[in-house]
DNA sequence: GCGGCACTTCGGCGGGCGCCGAACCGTCGC
DNA sequence: GCGACGGTTCGGCGCCCGCCGAAGTGCCGC
């Protein structure tokens, strides 16, 4: 009988139109802030706050508060597992492939991939870790970019200066990747570390999809400038 | 957006105590009317049917006129699996093994077993389909034993008369097998048959759980009775 | 065919919940 | 510092939904 009164409570986490639009946004993985959810399903940001508070309270989402922002996302692969299942059955025709699942299926995409438009899969990992040991990236302070990662970011990889100037979208953003169950650098440096080593051929995109290899050059060129290796 | 919608209907249906309390019931895969769902709920018989209409609208449950009762089961076994997901995900530490997953797992079981007190796998199956070749039952109208079979069941099986009389408790009862997708025979004639098969020592009990395997004096036996073959 | 039973329909009540706007608080950037 | 901005708190509004009891509808058994 508590047993139903447990199930009720968190369907219910669910059963409403603006929580469910919010968990199907952090469906991506990404952490959102509170205010991009509230304006994603259309709420008022007091109205969303009181809605994250029940998601976070009821173990479906997890947060990360930084300065003057709240971070959120899926609170474990398990949720996006759930969610999966879910939505699956309500479209029983549709692709069965949309979802995270179908990634880690994927031998190719589990090595390196991307996320939007920044680097995920083992390779966005790796990347992140050694941005991290490089000093660029400090994470104990929830992922932001260090002012001698500044410098690395424009001197050592070439990034021009105002491609770096945040604007609406944060500069470093910590995106959870499902398949590492690892946070890989997001945000706009993540996007311009991205598009510099596809610029270069350090790594090729495979085919049509997401999934990403990187090049010989490439794996010369990252063992050169970050110490990484093994990166077939 | 409408995705969001619809994620959220679904929820819905599991987001009431009462709602949730009657899908949990379901659970063991039998097939329950209205009126008893309303008692185990808790909740008025016309609060029920409301209920009722919802869960079967949203294709959780099925419903099987018969007569003045309204049966109702789970809709298919995604609906106990995504059940079992959920409620594993409510008491991560609990039994892994409470629900229908494991009893698939089991091979022994998944050959023959008890489902309460009447045989269900494989073998509830084929005594269930050989008794309806044999005119015992009528599928057709809903899981009713005919006159014959009464008959049949008195004089072939050697049940005491007075011990099928139906009080409270419906005479034959479809119960769901979910491992094999089929229905077989419950209610009082499932548990009669059940008791006289263990009673001749046709079946007996593996260790101490619900699993059964057939004697081979039983096979003898329910070949002779039934024309049952290849019952290891 | 007549009572009894399982279920359904309907009207009405009450509580919970989602929504907003206004005021407030802490953080960031100039 | 001071304004801008993201997030939070609070009060109040309105709707939805679950509940019941009473009356109605088929179906069954005597």
């Amino acid at each position: 009988m508590s047993d139903a009164s447990e199930l009720a409570a968190f369907a219910a986490l669910l059963a409403d139109r603006t929580r469910a639009a919010m968990c199907l946004a952090l469906f991506d993985g990404r952490a959102w802030t509170a205010g991009e959810l509230a304006a994603h399903a259309g709420v008022a940001r007091s109205t969303a706050t009181g809605h994250l508070d029940r998601l976070i309270g009821g173990g479906l989402l997890v947060e990360a508060r930084q300065g003057r922002h709240r971070y959120v996302r899926l609170a474990d692969p398990g949720v996006a597992g759930l969610l999966e299942d879910i939505t699956a059955r309500l479209e029983p025709g549709l692709p069965p492939a949309r979802g995270l699942r179908a990634a880690t299926a994927d031998a190719a995409l589990r090595r390196g991939r991307t996320c939007y438009d920044h680097l995920a899969g083992r390779l966005g990992v790796a990347v992140t870790d050694a941005l991290t040991a490089a000093g660029v990236l400090d994470q104990a302070a929830g992922f932001a970019v260090t002012d001698d990662g500044l410098t690395w970011l424009t001197d050592r990889l070439g990034v021009a200066p105002d491609r770096l100037r945040a604007g609406r979208r944060p500069l470093a953003r910590a995106c959870l990747d499902w398949t590492e169950r690892r946070s890989h650098l997001g945000g706009l440096a993540g996007a311009r570390v991205c598009e510099t080593f596809l610029d270069r051929r350090w790594v090729t995109r495979i085919g049509s999809g997401r999934a990403v290899r990187v090049t010989p050059a490439g794996q010369a060129a990252l063992h050169e400038l970050l110490g990484l290796t093994g990166l077939d």
